[in-house]
DNA sequence: AGAGAAGGTGACCGCATGGTCAAGTTGAGT
DNA sequence: ACTCAACTTGACCATGCGGTCACCTTCTCT
């Protein structure tokens, strides 16, 4: 059993870094965090091994959330709206938060917890899906892969305006959502993604050190003889 | 007149620039570039005051070649066809280029050529628009801005899978695409941004060192009594 | 109240980055 | 062939990062 400070130095720092990694984006310093948690830059350390380690526990907990509303959202008696609400608030989440797009892609894949927590997203979001397709409210070729995925479309979109008018990401959602009716639906050239895909792009995710992770990589191709 | 070695040089630098940050996105490290190109780091300063403004020169080109693009297309007889195709030269350009997705956000909003050239790219984008929207192929109530902002949509929604699913963006350009169509049209209960959202978010941004204009725009709001 | 362990601390390390500059090299005009 | 300005070079600087650790403080159990 852990003492009592260490317990609320603990959720201090993961108030911190949620806000701050919500305001700032991935690149955060540990040390604003710390500062912000009010303890010194070595007790970060203490409670979570790395840095990837502390995004992975607030990221993991943000799916989570998303989780419990969607599970919440299939006792919903309309499935277009249930289905809207849920894309609604996976997108909200996003425009909220700086970290959330980049952690999605880039760390954190190769987290047990945030990987547990990603994979019941999918089966949610496929769930709500196939409840709405059957309902016949959007089109036959979509599934609950695209929707998760659709979440950065309009999240996305709206990004370069995002600080100068916040609601926009709105709008974007609205258009994509009429692209998923039935009624506009023409013949798609390009199969969706499936879990498969989603495993294999998690093992190439190597984790938050971008710069190593890439330079190690590119020993590989883009060497060339006469340069270094 | 330059000398023959640094004109040389400058080409090769452009060249290798492009290609790293294509590959690695806006992190690359001008050492990287620098060794590429087959030159000391401190000549590609000689040519590029900072790295901000080697950026700012390849990411103009960039969007010259679009803004060229277009304007070819507003030839073309079917109007629906010029704007498939012209969004799909816009998304291709960035599922092919890590680095130009975040300059269009980040960078050189601020830099002279690239707001000039991001200028033309929203009259031509209009331009395309407009003649879809008369020829009542797609809905009349997305302009312009909303197809240059629906660039990133198609690329960002692929993106979690990029690499291992490369023409996946494919999907979700189709999918975007047939919600612009009129006969799928509900109403949007947010208006399309103007072209002074875009001056104004220009404002904003800063430029490349996104940690220190962080830092000095966090002083206005996240700031707390005890921290620090 | 006292003792011992659990936890906090901040100076410190290694590394990478963008950028500078004095000294050396080289292309081009004569 | 000679000269000099134009250009290149790489050691160097300041800064900021994630992460470590020996030392000190503080909680908790008796």
């Amino acid at each position: 059993m852990p003492r009592a400070d260490a317990t609320r130095n603990r959720q201090s720092l993961l108030d911190a870094a949620s806000a701050e990694l919500a305001a700032h984006g991935l690149e955060v310093s540990i040390a604003r965090i710390a500062a912000r948690a009010g303890v010194a830059k070595g007790t970060v350390f203490n409670h979570f091994p790395t840095k990837e380690d502390l995004v992975a526990e607030i990221f993991g907990d943000r799916v989570a959330g998303l989780v419990a509303l969607g599970e919440q959202l299939r006792e919903e008696v309309d499935p277009e709206s249930a289905l809207l609400r849920f894309m609604t608030a996976g997108i909200e989440l996003q425009a909220n938060d700086r970290s959330f797009c980049e952690a999605a892609t880039a760390i954190s894949r190769a987290d047990p917890r945030v990987r547990a927590a990603s994979e019941r997203l999918a089966q949610i979001a496929e769930a709500l899906t196939g409840r709405a397709r059957d309902a016949g409210v959007i089109r036959a070729d979509v599934t609950g892969h695209d929707i998760v995925l659709l979440f950065n479309a309009a999240v996305q979109a709206a990004a370069p305006l995002g600080d100068t008018v916040p609601g926009l990401w709105r709008r974007y959602l609205y258009l994509i959502f009429d692209g998923l009716r039935p009624e506009c639906a023409r013949e798609i050239p390009v199969a969706a993604p499936t879990t498969g895909d989603f495993t294999a792009a998690a093992r190439n995710a190597s984790g938050l050190s971008q710069p190593k992770a890439r330079s190690r990589a590119d020993h590989a191709s883009p060497q060339r003889q006469g340069a270094v």
